[in-house]
DNA sequence: CCAATTTGTTAATCTTGATTAAACTATAAG
DNA sequence: CTTATAGTTTAATCAAGATTAACAAATTGG
């Protein structure tokens, strides 16, 4: 399957490198106009227009407007996916594992906010396989963090470190950069102190702070 | 502004005793629906199976599917705003009240999460007019946020306290009860050690954790 | 019990927008 | 230059679903 293809489909045509182009500047288009306007409230004439090209002609690209969430999604779940396994194959210490994969959701969520709010609204538009298998992606994603948590947190159940993921999670991503005047450093900091200061504070006795600044 | 009606009609019909309760449950069904399917892949005709009542009787109660979503949403930023209203009425030590800010924040979200979402998820579907409205607001509410956390604060900008806000809320909104099977006791208590330590991270030098459990 | 009003119902409209068809252009290999 | 193949376009389809219309049941004040 390869070849001198820029980017490989994963499921429709683009064999060329313009093709390829075209695929991605449907996809980006596609992501933003979701995340402005959500999936059903976006037509395929919108996408098109924001890409370049008009109408119908996504459909040399993919199968059905469906496919083209189905793949975003997928894209958003793998991206993550693969981070995470990068982050752990590193068999730094726990606390600093965890560390690390919070700069990491913070820096992806400040460069693919807009995939991954996409992700997250509209994953309930998938058909019943899709979901599947883009749950199955993130169960083990998941499965990571709540093993990572618990480790760096002892005498938190499962459940609960589930629980604390998801609402991690779910801060980091309310964030859109577009949306403050801070610089992205000062943004990324702030993110990164608050996402660790909830769990460090999870089943921990109050913390004691030395001194306000 | 009180009289024998159940649910004071914020812009439909419903004088009656009767009428107000099948308004009430039709916004019950849509609220569930919407925030499964989201606003555009949920039909009338489903809000009304639910309803038990069939499609378009909901004309009778509201003028269209829009200002269905339109009280909804208004509904879900009035009773944050009367809650954070009432709390701050109370003239605590401003610690206290942030505490209590997120207590309310907490209990309201495991009561009516659906709601929350709905208004998160499907705000930007709303028209110029109500967007502005519901937006005022929330500007009002948010404000307070922002004005108690930079007194508990000291040091933090506007700006941050605003991205702060906002990302603690977002960690509150992630959860939805359902999702669970810890007892709402325990999962009330980890939101919320989650969203003070949040809150108390920021800005402070690293606390010193005494002792962990 | 009766006329007015409120609620509902089912059978049209009408629009929007995904998907297809049919026909056309650019382009690369021969 | 010629042809097969991408890549596109515009002009049909077709279905879904929000409104409306035209009626019917029921509730209410008298």
């Amino acid at each position: 399957m390869g070849s001198t293809t820029d980017v490989e489909s994963i499921g429709g045509a683009a064999k060329t490198t313009k093709g390829a182009r075209r695929r991605a500047e449907i996809m980006a288009a596609a992501t933003n106009l979701f995340r402005e306007r959500g999936f059903r409230a976006t037509s395929l004439d919108d996408i098109g227009r924001v890409a370049g090209v008009s109408g119908p002609a996504i459909y040399r690209y993919f199968k059905s407007k469906h496919e083209l969430l189905s793949v975003l999604t997928e894209e958003a779940a793998i991206t993550w996916r693969v981070t995470v396994d990068d982050i752990l194959d590193r068999n730094t210490p726990a606390l600093v594992t965890l560390e690390s994969l919070i700069d990491a959701a913070v820096v992806l969520q400040l460069k693919s906010g807009n995939l991954r709010i996409v992700y997250q609204q509209e994953f309930r538009l998938l058909d019943e396989d899709d979901r599947r298998r883009v749950a199955r992606i993130d169960r083990v994603t998941m499965a990571e963090w709540v093993h990572l948590l618990c480790e760096v947190r002892p005498g938190l159940t499962d459940e609960e470190a589930r629980a604390a993921v998801i609402m991690v999670d779910g801060l980091l991503r309310s964030v859109s950069a577009p949306h403050t005047s801070m610089d992205r450093e000062r943004l990324a900091a702030v993110m990164k102190e608050m996402a660790m200061g909830a769990l460090m504070a999870l089943g921990a006795p109050r913390p004691v702070v030395v001194a306000s600044v």
